[in-house]
DNA sequence: TTGTACGCGTTATCAC
DNA sequence: GTGATAACGCGTACAA
């Protein structure tokens, strides 16, 4: 049997108030008491016990996190692991916890509420936004405390983005830098948010650095990349340099194009650890930082403090996917 | 503001003792009146609790994962992923939930102490088990539910574990399939019962099947890999086969060796997203299981059922890092 | 500055 | 089969 807060009110000669008052910083409490409650609380170890310190606060210090599933896929790559980690580098250093939790994204307005009413959490950070995101409606109505990873044109919420517009830019920038004139730009789905915005960036770059740029669909999928190339492949192949809004597709398309002697400088997008291993050109998205700031904001959010906010920069990471091309010119 | 019980027991015109016991499926209610009941909890879509729920039966729903933090290296593989995928396919089945927490390995133990004193947590899944590991002395004598995942020589726990043995039998069974005489294995770091485990499972198959197998500590790093095949290069190279104790190992060796003209057929362990990109044969431990596994075992002790230690098989991909060298002989 | 007593929302024990 | 009520461990309004 752990002690409770009466125990240690009895060994300290105080009231139980006195305890908590010491407890949570009051500044009610005289020295003397304050360090003699200390001294009880010190021998003994002793914790307050967190369910019951909710129920009365209405506040548990938990935030969640609910990965939606569709098809099975979920929490498969780095990126989610990456992200959790910069929640739990800002969540750990507050004393805070993260819950962590998986649902078929069918009825997940119906799970968050059931998760909202069962009170275990005090706020949530969204992953995967969609346009028109019912789950947004519905908490904004609910005025239930979130942070969204990501944004969309509706400015509801409070989000922490990932840069993609400079992203796209500095990507286009690069090929620029090594002469290339001519670049393919193969993008992902249609009408999604992050597609819009690297595809912004792409055009601001293509305008600015009069490169031109020709766009395609690659959906952020493999074989429809490869299916995309192969069909550029028979019109004739005259890009010199090519850009995709993911490190698979870039991957992709440099297998498939070296089976047909093709070698261009070639950059991907979210340096997954595969493209270190294979030295591929990408842009780094700093997802640790976009957790920890996630989880910042939602933590100042649910303390009743002002939240803005934020867009975490990128960074261009230069491999030989490019590199081995400067030599071509510069050395 | 949400509903409590006391409001359903008002709008049903029952006492709150019966909206609870119909709640928890008690028996002890009538046919008539736990309709009555249940169509008022559905018309206003009452949920209970959970807090108030813990705090009076003690039990939160809640299990526990700390990731043990040592120089900033937690949380960027897909091991882990794949592993709370595995955990939360079985929680979220049950409506059970998870906190995922990282903490300083230097006071580990002073952490789970905190932790299972605010109550917050049912058990806890343990991850990379230590020989001598502290936790496990502590959690035992708490009393405190936990499940390990791995095992070592002292049987004082419950684990999930990967067969090892098998899994490293497999990878040299294949190789002598494919006609390899003299295979070099390069273990992980020496004494940890996983590098134990494997190493037994080659000299098992090795005995079998009549292949010679030398052994070298490469310690799960690709550097010391490739530091250990510069000195056997120097002697002179004669090995027809390969087995690294890891997939980063595996592929830091193929590198290297092409530089010098060498390739023969290797494996790897552990089916590292790269390894599918790259063709590497290797060892897949079925991670996603083992975490199922473990939340489910975590899951029946927290319950006071019987609970048994359980190792989950391994099977082997086989990629063009070894099917190449196969039509050499068969075709 | 300190103590008493109530309430947070639920479950479990006891009567009926 | 159902209801009244104590109890879980803590924080805080109010009284002193």
């Amino acid at each position: 049997m752990s002690l409770k807060i009466k125990d240690i009110a009895e060994k300290a000669n105080v009231s139980v108030a006195t305890v908590s008052r010491v407890l949570n910083g009051s500044d009610k409490v005289s020295q003397e008491t304050r360090e003699k409650v200390m001294e009880v609380i010190e021998k003994y170890n002793y914790q307050p016990d967190k369910i019951a310190t909710s129920l009365r606060r209405k506040k548990t210090g938990i935030y969640g996190i609910i990965f939606s599933v569709k098809g099975g896929k979920v929490l498969e790559d780095t990126y989610s692991t990456k992200f959790l980690k910069g929640v739990l580098n800002y969540l750990s250093k507050k004393g805070l916890k993260l819950i962590v939790d998986i649902h078929e994204s069918s009825d997940i307005v119906e799970y968050y509420d059931s998760v909202i009413q069962s009170k275990i959490i005090d706020g949530f950070i969204l992953l995967d936004l969609r346009k028109n995101d019912e789950r947004i409606k519905f908490l904004n109505q609910k005025k239930f405390p979130f942070v969204v990873i990501g944004r969309n044109d509706e400015n509801d919420f409070v989000y922490v983005d990932s840069d993609n517009v400079s992203g796209a830019y500095m990507a286009i920038k690069h090929l620029e830098e090594l002469r290339c004139k001519r670049v393919l730009y193969i993008s992902g789905n249609e009408g999604i948010p992050v597609s819009e915005q690297r595809l912004r960036g792409v055009e601001s770059a293509s305008n600015d650095l009069n490169v031109s740029v020709d766009v395609v669909y690659g959906d952020f999928d493999e074989e429809k990349t490869v299916e995309i190339l192969k069909s550029i492949l028979k019109k004739g192949f005259d890009y010199d340099g090519i850009f995709c809004a993911s490190d698979t597709m870039a991957y992709a398309a440099i297998k498939f194009l070296k089976r047909f002697g093709i070698e261009v400088p070639i950059i991907g997008y979210d340096n997954i650890p595969l493209s270190e291993v294979v030295g591929l050109t990408t842009v780094d998205q700093n997802i640790i930082k976009i957790g920890y700031s996630a989880a910042q904001a939602l933590d100042k959010m649910v303390n009743g403090e002002e939240v803005v906010s934020l867009v975490v920069p990128s960074k261009l990471v230069k491999r030989q996917s490019t590199l081995n091309f400067s030599k071509r010119y510069f050395k």
